[in-house]
Order: structure tokens, then sequence, then C-alpha cells
DNA sequence: CTTTTTATGTTGTCATGTCAACACATAACG
DNA sequence: CGTTATGTGTTGACATGACAACATAAAAAG
């Protein structure tokens, strides 16, 4: 744990004496969970397009097939821990994939709370496909990023996910 | 422009060699894009929860609140710009803030499509105090972060927005 | 001056992701 | 063994953000 003091929270606030006598509130470019959500929403806003245009699906139906592909034979409730999303949607997509001949369930037990999911051939085949042009887009979003910039986005990345985590596991109830 | 090479492709997949003869696909913790709408979709569920279960509003709302005080006296096309979101989403989120009280429009041509919003007091009120609490948040989100690495992460994160841009704006298609 | 183009804000519809409720089977408890 | 609690997957309703279509006024073009 670094003992570093964190910025002082005017840092993150627009100058209140600016023109106008605005009052204080968010600079957009000095907040990183502004900064966050805003790249997020324009990155999966292009995914979503580019996948839609191409393939006819979703950006969410296109993380599930990375999904079914990382774990085979999965159930609904372990890939919506896993991808940390809902179990909800997470039924809904498989039901798509499944209206698309691209994913198959199994039900050993023959209780449909039992379910497992998998990629079928086709599925698999797309999933390979579009593999490729998302590493593709991944590439060209890392433009000009060094091999020790991506290290370093990627880990500050998970550290913001813990802390978000530690708060949604409600250690916020102190103010 | 950085003259270093970007990492390779096999760096974001999973080990094909693995367990099972799995197929490769993308390993979640290695790939920036996905890191960074996990961390954004976490985020902003959490934001949304907190805010609605405290002032009754959506994270949404929230963030337009922010834009009005940035900017009062704002048409919903300079919002939308600026915000990045979508015209009608901004125009939707304005009119439940009227509905609320808490926005106000100004028309001074008469017509409609001339209007400009700014934030009522109790608008101005209710934002400066979400304000210190949404400030309490993010100081929590950056536990363990030094100064530096804020000022890392924000600059990464611009860079990375400005990357999506550029894919927006129509430089995808050399495949 | 007339015609065409562009910009604006609203509304309908859809995808995504959340929250809640439900039916039902299994596990845990007394 | 009976009762209670928990886990599972589905479905309804909702917030968020996108896309498209529309009505209408202003700007631009000829």
């Amino acid at each position: 744990m670094k003992g570093l003091m964190p910025l002082d929270p005017t840092f993150f606030l627009s100058d209140p004496t600016g023109p106008g006598d605005l009052l204080p509130t968010l600079e957009f470019d000095r907040n990183p969970t502004v900064l966050l959500v805003f790249a997020a929403n324009r990155f999966t806003r292009n995914a979503a397009r580019f996948l839609h245009q191409r393939y006819g699906i979703g950006a969410m139906d296109w993380r599930m097939m990375v999904m079914l592909t990382k774990e085979p034979d999965i159930p609904v409730s372990r890939a919506s821990k896993v991808i940390g999303i809902d179990k909800a949607a997470v039924s809904r997509s498989l039901t798509r994939l499944h209206k698309n001949g691209l994913a198959e369930p199994k039900i050993p037990s023959g209780d449909s709370r039992r379910k497992s999911w998998s990629l079928t051939e086709k599925g698999r085949q797309l999933h390979k496909e579009i593999l490729d042009l998302a590493l593709h887009r991944q590439q060209k979003i890392l433009e000009g990023f060094s091999e020790d910039e991506v290290l370093t986005l990627n880990a500050m990345l998970g550290r913001l996910l813990e802390n978000i985590s530690s708060l949604d596991n409600g250690e916020e109830e102190s103010e």
C-alpha cells in the first residue's frame, strides 16, 4: 500500500474564479472516473456500430462469445460472475445467441436451471473471424502506446476495478 | 508520434495450449479495452445505485447537472457535443431535470429549437451537495494511486479517447 | 428570389445492463 | 423428517445511450 498523499480535491474541480463567476464542478479532463466513462462509452458505441454493420450482432453478444470460448460448458450464474454483468442480461444474450445458431445449451439433469452453454461450430467460426478484427481495432486504439504503457494502463485499470469493487461491498457508509 | 513497437497481438490472447485444448480468445486482464469497459460499467452501476438511493436521480442526470454548471445557458446540441452523448438522450435528461424542478429552459426567440438550459436554484443546491460526495467517492476509488499515477492515468485515458475518436471519423476502412 | 441543404430538438424504437419478482430444486437448520 | 434458506434461470419493468425519422427554421447555393 503506497503511503503517498492523494491529490488535493481542488485538482479535480474547475477554477471557481473563472469567467462569469461560475460555480465549481468536475473538470472533465481532470477526473479519471469521468474520462473512464467517456472513453468506455465511446469505445462501446464504436464497437457496437462496427459489429452490427458487419455481423448483425451486438457488443454484448460478442462479449458472451468470448466468454464461451474461454470457458465452454458454462452456466449463466458463473458467466455472470466472471463477466461482471447481471444474470438477467446474460440469460437474454445466451437466448439470442441460441436463436442465431451460435450457441447451444446442455441440460444433463433435465432441470433447465442446471443448464450450461457452449458455442456451436458456427459460433466458433464467427468468433474466430471477429477476434482477428477486434485485435486489429485494439491495436489502432493503442497506437502510440509503448509496451510499458500498455502494461501500466492494464495495471491501473485493474486497480480501479478492485477499488470500485470494494465500494460495492459496502465500505462506503463511513461518511 | 512514438516510434515504439506495439505489443505482439498474442499478448492479448489466452494461451491456446492451455488445458482442454481451448481456442484462443481475448484474455480479460490483458486487454485494455476489456478492462476499460468492465471498470466503467462497474463504476456507473455503483454510482447509479448510490445516486438513486440518496437523491432519486440517475447517473445521466447528475452528469447533465455537471454540464449545466460548467456551461450555463447551453443548447441541447452543444451539450451533446461536449459530453459526447447523443442529443436524444440529452434532450430527455433535460426534460427530466425540468420536471424535477432542477433545470429550466430559456427560449428567447420563441422558437423551441433555440432553447438553452440552466440549473435552477434548487438544482444548484443539489449539485453542490452531490459534488462533495462524488469527490469523496472518487478519492476512495483512487486510493493507493500517487499524484503522478493519477496524472498518468488521465493522460492515457485522454489518448485512448482521441484514438477512439479517430476510428469514429472513418480511419478504419484500411483493412 | 427560389430552391436546396443544414441544423435543431423531439419522439419512437432498440440494445445494454440493472433491479426485482417468481417458480422450483437443493442445501442447511432445528 | 419438516421447515427454512439459498441458488438457479427466466421474465417484467426501468435507466441509459444509440439510431432514425420527423417537423421546422435558418443558412447556403444558384
